[in-house]
This record gives structure tokens, C-alpha cells and sequence, in this order.
DNA sequence: AGATGGGGAATCCCCTAGA
DNA sequence: AGATGGGGAATCCCCTAGA
């Protein structure tokens, strides 16, 4: 399976060669790859990769958004067998195909053909259906084909595809991250105000939420609206109370940023709430 | 004359009617336009505008750049006469030729045609040239026609040139604005830590001013390296100290945020500056 | 000289709001 | 229905650094 996020997509332009896409298990010092496996079979089969939409895998796209692009051999298809059955693909590139170019791609469909379809009000509904299909996220599709009596690989097995790949220059795939706050305390009662440091957000689509990692799952969230967040970049927030006032020392907690639609969430910052005295803040 | 700042270039893509460029003495109510008058003359005349660079006003620029863009006749030039001799530019706009465009536009140099000079090498050309010339600062250039004896605007005056113009959406020229601070007060000893939340910046241009209207002009820096410039919206810096340690009640300063190539600067906002008692902080 | 990222500029698209 | 901005996405360009 390929990492799902924090893998970049590339225009052509941008030239080939800014890494492979890793496998979902992979690290800094020990990379993996997207990799498969045919089960239940000896001898010489030939895999091919594709790029899928996210939301209708099998269905076949009329016009290509995304092209793989695989440095090692100008194709993506590597022959495996006859007793390792198991294709990795190692450089894999995702490359975005422009709007623009794939408008002149597109043949013209028959029944609009004696209608006047300019080039722009293709280039338009690609636009449509880029607003409708998300194109920053992607499968892979494999297709195993197994060798046939005549040595071609002829017989097609059943293709498998995989998770979703989210672009991660995309705003709303991108990866969370937190990279400074003005505070890292406030008192248990909430209601400190605190400027964060952050990757690229959307702001109608972000939240920051505080939680303990034990005992029932506290959570709660920092309050802020949308007007807060500045551009893209900082958030300046209220902290949510704890859910007990009555702590006799500091208790630490953690924050993070969390995306409200998809759900994924930044690595945690730790926090620390302090005691208030008879419901006033004391300084620490 | 032309308002140097706070005017966006746009492309033709973005369509027609985006405002008009104000003058320099233009205000919210009472909008004011580039205007040129002709002197010492009684009689019908045409003014035309044409876009010119800033550092060469004069000299023919091969390529076109820009395109003035007149909503009003579709044409860049206004009769007047024969006794209000003033020209008035109400609606014009700035148009951004890309660079793609521009390098359509060229014609081979005629020693160079036995090379083979690729589209490609000819964009590139066009690139290196903006990068020498900055594109994204321009001038307007008047030229007066006055009528001849058969009645032909043929007679061409000696052209005159605006201020430059800034395109605000460029990054090194765009309007410097401080938009929010986590502290608006510290201690006249410095060293204080303060978020800043400011529109783009570039984080090797930038600079924070502290200053004092009156009494000498004492001005200092706020510190931090461009590391601490966070994706061009946001500074944290350490306040500099004030150029006494010895004062008795608070004093208000400003700060700005100033550009060091360029010299511009945001409107200011006031920090206040509270006494230390022997050498440490007091709480305020 | 390619494997490996990442920051940010140039270009483009589309929003809001009031009469 | 145009005068009037502005935010941010999609595309593109080019940097650094280590062997």
C-alpha cells in the first residue's frame, strides 16, 4: 500500500525525479514502496500500474487526470515470476495533468459534435468536473497479467486497488503541522488567548483540539472563528476549559490541529493548565 | 500623477473592471485619476498613455509587458481642447502580459536567425529579462498630439513620465501591513517576545522598526533572523531596548514593519514601554 | 548527476456586497 | 450589471545540500 499523505504531486514542468511515491510503511532510513503480491501461482506474470479516481476505482475515466510516471523504465509495468511473485514499485511519480492540457486531450462527444464545443467550454467543463471529483487524490489500480500458452501476458486477473493518495500540496490534503505557539500554559478555566504558528489551513476547516490521552478521552476545542485564522498560516485562538476546575497541581494536556471534513490531525503539542485560585488565575 | 502603492496589475484572464488606478492624491470619497495638462497652448489636442519601464522610461521596449486597459473607449488616448486642456485617466487598468505571451509576441533577431531559436529558448529569454527588469513596476507615459493645420493630431510633444507604479500584488511591493500582535506593551530593557501577524513579507526584506516621532528620532530593530519569518505572515521577533533605561512612567513608542531594499513601510501601532525596577522586569 | 525535498512566485479563478 | 476589491487555488520555477 502507498503512504497516503504527505506525498507531493508534480506538474510535468517540474521535471522528473523529486522521489518516488513511498509505501505506507516506509521511513527515513528503511524506504518501502507500493508494492504486490499474485497469490496461488508459478511462473511469469507482467503487472501494470494505473491512477484511479479515489471515489469510482474501476470505472474508466474518458479523460486521464494524472499520468504515473516511473523513472527507472519509462513505463509502469515491471515482469515478475517465475517465483517471486511480487512487484515494488519504487518510482512511482504522480504527475498532475493541467486542466488546460487535458481539455485538448478530450475527443469531442458525438452527440454534442454539430453544437459549436470550443476549446473553452471544454476547458470549462473540466473545470466542472474538477470541482465535482477532488483531482487530488488517487488510487493505484494493478493488473496482474499471467502468460499465456503463447508467452503473452494475456490472461488479465482481477485488478486490486489501493488506498487513496492525497496530494499533499493540495490545501486541503496537505499535511497539519503546528510549528510554534506564543504559549505553552494558561489556567485550567480556559480563556487564554494564544497565537499558533501553523502549515497551510483552510479556515472554514480547521480546528484545534485540546485532549487528555488517558482516563474517558477529555476533549475539547479551542475557540476561534474563522476570521482568526490569518491567512492560512496562524491562528489566534482562545483556549477551551478544563473539565475540572479543581486541579491541586498543573496537569499537562495536548493540542493539536484537526481537519474538520477529513478528519486527520496534526503530531500533538503538549500544554500545561494551571490552578486558579478562587476562579482568578494565578501568575505562574 | 498616478498612487505609487495599493494598485493591483492584473491579467487578462481576470477580466475587465477590476478599478481603475487612482492618483496619487486619491482618497476613499473623493477618487482622483492620473492627469496630464498641457500648457501655454489654446487649441484641440489628443493624449495618448502608453506603459513604460521604470528604470529606462524612454527608451522603446522590444516586448510589450503590460497593456493599458481603458474601459471606457477600449482605446488609450482622450481629445481635449480648445480651452480645458486637461486629461484625465479615469479607468485605467494595468494588464500583466505572462511571460508565455510575451515570448509569442517576439520576432527573431534577424543575426540570429540562422540559429535555431526555439520557442522554448526565446521564453527563456524573456524570463532572464525579467529578472534583470522587474516587471512588476511601471511608469505612465503622456504624450501630447497637438492639432496641425489640416486638422491631424501630428504634431507630438516632448513625452512626459509618471512616479512608478508598484504592482501590490507583487511580493516586493505589495502594501506592508501589521495586522495583529500577542503584546502591544513590554519593558524598556527589550528582549521582550512578540508574535506578529502581518500581510506578505519576504524574510530576507524585512525589518521592524521601533521609533520615536519626537525628540531626536530614536529608532531601533526588532530581533529575529529570517527563520523567524513564518511563511511570509507572521514574525516572532525580541523587542530592542529603549535608548534609556531610566524612565519613570510608561513611554509609547511605535513600530512598523519596513522593507530594506525598497524603503516602504506599514502603518505604525503603538507599544508602550514600562519601567524596570532594578534591572528586572516588573509586572504590569 | 541523480535522489531528495521544499519555499515561494506567477498565473488564474472566483468570492462578497450594495444599489 | 458594472465599479470595486480581495482571498486563495492551480501552476510553475528554482533553491539547498551532501556524496
Amino acid at each position: 500500500e502507498p503512504k497516503q499523505r504527505g506525498f507531493r504531486f508534480r506538474y510535468e514542468c517540474e521535471g522528473p525525479s523529486h522521489g518516488g511515491l513511498p509505501g505506507a510503511s516506509s521511513e527515513k532510513n528503511r524506504r518501502t514502496y507500493p508494492t504486490v503480491k499474485i497469490s496461488n501461482y508459478v511462473g511469469h506474470a507482467r503487472v501494470e500500474v494505473q491512477l484511479v479516481t479515489h471515489t469510482d476505482p474501476l470505472a474508466s475515466t474518458r479523460t486521464a487526470w494524472w499520468a504515473v510516471h516511473c523513472t527507472e523504465n519509462g513505463t509502469c509495468m515491471v515482469d515478475v515470476g517465475p517465483n517471486d511473485l511480487t512487484a515494488s514499485f519504487s518510482n512511482l511519480g504522480i504527475l498532475h495533468v493541467t486542466k488546460k492540457s487535458a481539455s485538448h486531450d478530450r475527443r469531442q462527444p458525438i452527440n454534442t459534435q454539430h453544437l459549436r464545443s470550443t476549446e473553452s467550454s471544454i476547458l470549462k467543463e473540466a473545470k466542472e468536473l474538477g470541482k465535482v471529483m477532488d483531482l487530488n487524490i488517487v488510487r493505484l489500480k494493478f493488473t496482474a497479467y499471467l502468460q499465456d500458452s503463447n508467452g503473452g501476458f494475456t490472461r488479465a486477473l482481477k485488478p486490486v486497488v489501493s488506498n487513496a493518495i492525497y496530494d499533499s500540496k493540495s490545501p486541503n490534503a496537505s499535511n497539519l503541522k503546528i510549528s510554534r505557539m506564543d504559549k505553552t500554559c494558561g489556567t485550567v478555566l480556559g480563556g487564554d488567548e494564544i497565537f499558533l504558528l501553523c502549515d497551510k489551513v483552510q479556515k472554514d476547516d480547521i480546528e484545534i483540539r485540546f485532549y487528555e490521552e488517558d482516563e474517558g478521552g477529555w476533549e475539547a476545542f479551542g475557540d476561534f472563528s474563522p476570521t482568526d485564522v490569518h491567512k492560512q498560516y496562524a491562528i489566534v485562538f482562545k483556549t477551551p476549559p478544563y473539565h475540572s476546575a479543581e486541579i491541586e497541581r498543573p496537569v499537562t494536556v495536548f493540542l493539536q490541529l484537526k481537519r474538520k471534513k477529513a478528519g486527520d490531525s496534526s503530531d500533538p503539542k503538549q500544554f500545561t493548565l494551571h490552578p486558579s485560585v478562587q476562579g482568578k488565575p494565578r501568575p505562574f
